[in-house]
DNA sequence: AACGCTAATCTAAACGTTTCGATCATGTCA
DNA sequence: TGACATGATCGAAACGTTTAGATTAGCGTT
C-alpha cells in the first residue's frame, strides 16, 4: 500500500479510503491510484487488516470425521455458505478425539477466527471453557453440550429413532439389536432412549444383550453386530445408530453367511447418496442436511452480523425415515426359514 | 503480551524470548513470567505474529467437490497430514466453476495462506498467472496444469483406464459406453485416452455413438447412460470416468427396466466405502487415496521446510482394479438373453 | 583499577493496515 | 471582507507481535 501511496503520490491513508469507500476521494486521485494499483499488482493483506480490524472474516468448523457422509455433506452446504458470504472456512478433524479436538478448537481460536461451529466430541466441560473464555460465537453442530448454552442445530434424535424402531415392531420383529456409538454425545443418548421407548411402548422389554456399543468406526460396527448374530436367539434386526458402522454390520452379515433382508432385517442412521441403487437398498432415517448445514451457517452469520447478546437459538429439525427394501415382515422371514 | 509484561514488570521482549525461547532468560523472571501468563490466560496472537513473521502456518486447499468420495478421503488425510504438523487447513470447494475457483484461491492468497494445494478447475490460464504472481509453493492435486510446472500427485489415469478396458473386452465385449466429465482437465483427457488405447489395442474402433461426456455430477451421469442405452445396438458395458456419474448410470439401467450385471456390465473410476457390501459390487478403479494424500501434503511440508528452489516433482501413482461382479462375460449375456 | 567478555534484559523499529483528528483550500453567507 | 461550513487530503498512532541492536550487570584478567 505504500509503494502504491508513492507511485500515486498521495498518502497511505487516502490510498486506503479509496479501496475500502471510507471516505471520498476526488477523481484525479482516484484515478491516479487505481492506475498505480494496477501498475504495481497491489494486493490488500489480509492479515494486517485483520490485526487492525480484529476480525479475520474466517471461521471455524470442527467435525468428528469428514468422511462420515452426514459430515461430508453439513460441510459441504456450510463451507458454501461462508464462501458467499466472503468468509474463509478452516477445517478441524477430531477423529472423535477429545484431545484432538481441544487443540484444534485453541488453534482456531489463536488464529482469531471470527467464530466456530462445532461438532463437539466427548465430554463438553473442556469446551465449556473455551467457549467461555474466547468471546467468539460458537454453534454447536448435531451434538448438544451440557451446560454450554449457544446456539445449536440439531436433529430430533429421539424422535427419529423412534419411529425407525416402531416400523420395524410393526413389521413384526420382536428382537431388535441395536449399535450405539459411545454414549457421551447427545445423539447417542437421544437415539437409545427412542430406541427404549419404542420398545417400551409396545410392551417389549430392552434387553441388554441386544444392545452393543462401539467407538463409530466400521470395525466396531462389524464386532458389535457379530455378537448380536452370535447370540443363542439372535436378533431378526438390527438398527445401527450410526453410518460408518453399518457397513460393518453388513459386512459381518454377509461373513457370517446369511443375507439382508432375506434372513435379517436392517436399517441404520444417516442417509447416504448409494442408498438406493444398490442391494438391498437401505431403510435409514435421513437428516436434512442441506437445512442443517443452512441453519448452522445462518445461526453464526447473524451472531457475525452484529446481534451478539440475543438469548441462544436452539433449531431442532426432524429426521425423515425412508423406508426402502432392507427390512422385511418377520412373517416373511418365518416363511424362508420353514422353506 | 503487553500486559504481561507489566504484571511480570519486565519488557514485552522479554517475554517474547521466554516464549519462543529464543533467547535466555533468568529463572527467576521465568517464574514471573510464567505465573503472570496463567494469571492472566493470555493466549499469543496469531494474527500479530502473522504479520510480523510473514508466515501463517495455515495452506490453502481446493477442490471441485468434497462430497466426491475420492476428495472427500483426500481432503481428509491431507487435513490430518497438516494437523500434525502444526497447520490450519482453509478449504474451499469450487463446484468445478472457474470463476468460483479463482475468487477462492485469491481468497487464500489474500490471507496470506504460506501454500496452497489445489485440484484445478477449468482451463489453467489463470491459475498459472495467479501461482506464478504469488509466490506461495503450489502443489496440484489430481489433475496437471498446462505451463504451471510446479509439484504435483496424480495418477496414471490412462494406464488405469487401459486396464480397466482391456478388462471388459477380456470379458468379450465389444460395444462399451464411455461416460466422461469435460475434457479440459487431464484425467479426463488421459483416461478418455487409455479408453481409445485399449480399443485400438484390441482392434476395436472408437465410436462417438459410445463416449458421452457430462459435467461430473449424477444427473449427467444419468442422462449420458440414458441416450447410450437408447442407442438401436446399446452397449453391453458401461464405463463411468467420475464416481459421482456413476450412480446416475446405476439409477439410469434401474429406471429404464435393465439390471445390472445380469443385462448389463458396469464399471467406473474412484471406489467407495460401500462398493463391497451392496449388490452389485461394482467393479472399480481404486485411487491410492491414502498416498496421494498424504504425497501431496509432504510435498508442500517439504518446500515449507525451506527447499524452495528444488526442482518440481511430479508423483505419478498407479491405480488399482478392483474386480467385483457388476461386469459379467458377454457371453453370459448372450445365454441369459437367449433363456 | 581498568578492561573486556558474557549473559540477561531492554528499547525501539518494523510488519501493513485503519482511522482519528488535523490541515488546507474552496466556496458561501452575512 | 471576514467568518465559517464543506470537502479532500494527510500525518501519525494504533493493532500485537518479533528482533536487531543497545544497555547493563557481573565476573575474571591483567
Amino acid at each position: 500500500m505504500l509503494h502504491v501511496a508513492e507511485a500515486a503520490r498521495v498518502s497511505v491513508a487516502t490510498v486506503s479510503a479509496l479501496i475500502n469507500g471510507t471516505a471520498t476521494v476526488s477523481p484525479e486521485l482516484s484515478a491516479r491510484i487505481e492506475q498505480a494499483i494496477r501498475d504495481i499488482g497491489y494486493k490488500r493483506n489480509a492479515i494486517a487488516r485483520s490485526l487492525k480490524m480484529g476480525t479475520t472474516r474466517t471461521i471455524g468448523l470442527t467435525v468428528p470425521h469428514i468422511t462420515n457422509p452426514f459430515f461430508t455433506d453439513v460441510v459441504s452446504v456450510i463451507q458454501q455458505a461462508f464462501d458467499r458470504a466472503g468468509y474463509a472456512v478452516m477445517l478441524c478433524c477430531t477423529d472423535e478425539d477429545l484431545n484432538t479436538q481441544d487443540d484444534q478448537i485453541r488453534l482456531l481460536l489463536d488464529r482469531m477466527v471470527d467464530g466456530l461451529i462445532v461438532a463437539r466430541v466427548g465430554d463438553g466441560a473442556i469446551l465449556k471453557r473455551i467457549v467461555a473464555d474466547a468471546n467468539v460465537p460458537v454453534v454447536l453442530l448435531d451434538r448438544l453440550c451440557e451446560g454450554v448454552d449457544t446456539d445449536a442445530v440439531v436433529l430430533d434424535n429421539q424422535r427419529a429413532v423412534f419411529d425407525a424402531i416402531r416400523y420395524l415392531i410393526n413389521l413384526g420383529h420382536r428382537r431388535i439389536g441395536y449399535i450405539t456409538g459411545t454414549s457421551d454425545i447427545s445423539p447417542m443418548h437421544d437415539r437409545m432412549t427412542g430406541y427404549c421407548e419404542a420398545l417400551q411402548a409396545a410392551g417389549l422389554p430392552v434387553l441388554e444383550e441386544l444392545v452393543r456399543s462401539g467407538n463409530f468406526h466400521e470395525i466396531d460396527g462389524y464386532n458389535a453386530t457379530m455378537q448380536l448374530l452370535s447370540l443363542h436367539d439372535r436378533p431378526s434386526a438390527i438398527f445401527s445408530a450410526n453410518n460408518p458402522m453399518v457397513i460393518g454390520t453388513m459386512k459381518a452379515i454377509r461373513d457370517i453367511g446369511l443375507s439382508c433382508p432375506e434372513d435379517i432385517s436392517v436399517a441404520c442412521f444417516d442417509d447416504f447418496p448409494w442408498s438406493d441403487v444398490f442391494q438391498p437398498q437401505l431403510t435409514t432415517v435421513a437428516q436434512p442436511v442441506q437445512a442443517i448445514g443452512e441453519q448452522a451457517a445462518n445461526l453464526l452469520l447473524d451472531r457475525l452480523g452484529g446481534d451478539r447478546d440475543a438469548p441462544p437459538r436452539k433449531l431442532v429439525l426432524k429426521g425423515r425415515l425412508m423406508i426402502r427394501d432392507s427390512c422385511r415382515p418377520v412373517a416373511a422371514l418365518v416363511q424362508s426359514a420353514n422353506a
